[in-house]
DNA sequence: TCTTCATACCTATCGCTAATATGTATTTGA
DNA sequence: TCAAATACATATTAGCGATAGGTATGAAGA
């Protein structure tokens, strides 16, 4: 029942291409930066993330590497070429959306 | 599967109440209305509007009242006290996680 | 030493919402 | 007369975030 709608949907992909565009990172540091990114406005956890990152990596967008550091193993990811035509596009999706919905709110009809 | 996220989470529910902050409308119109008003970037059709418009009333932040009218009956809409404050909360929100997000393309980390 | 906390990964389940696909009836226009 | 537009409605599907777990290691402190 529509009681708090949250604008959510889609907003985690593109933060995470967008990240990632400009440099290699691993599932947990990707939560704590869209958070940092974002003032905690977006703040989506593991649960949301690791999943999305595995689809992501299924759909060819990125390339996962396993990796030791600091004596523990993080899996990195970084953009394919795909992820970033991918990048390009959903922010083209957004940003036309986003002036759609804010001319509406502005000016009604 | 994170094919194509449409970021539609929550904005027909947004676009209604604003619409309806103008003026009172009936179903039909509203379709082709936030249509219109987005140059069809948003364009749910009827599956999406009725039940959003049914709930909307259940929660009390519309009135609904059937009338004749061009030899048919239409369901007309207006907005409830509770409807303006929700109209603002929202808005809000929107604005919110828009800037937060736009920010985060802009600049990344 | 023991314990707690942060790090770092993972998955299963739930609920909400848009999308799709129909269905009915009336009115208008060709 | 027939098709298209008007105007309402609902049932089903699917996607995606949110929640709530669970495992394991390393560091810090009592």
């Amino acid at each position: 029942m529509g009681a708090n709608p949250s604008f959510m949907a889609g907003v985690p992909e593109l933060l995470v291409l967008r990240l990632l565009q400009d440099r290699e990172m691993y599932g947990y540091e990707i939560v704590a930066a869209i958070a940092a990114a974002t003032g905690r406005v977006v703040a989506p956890k593991e649960g949301v993330i690791y999943p999305l990152l595995h689809d992501l990596q299924k759909e060819g967008l990125l390339r996962a590497e396993a990796r030791p550091a600091g004596g523990r193993t993080r899996v990195y990811y970084t953009l394919t070429s795909r992820g970033v035509r991918r990048l390009f596009d959903l922010t083209d999706h957004w940003t036309q959306l986003h002036n759609a919905v804010a001319r509406t709110l502005r000016e009604g009809i």
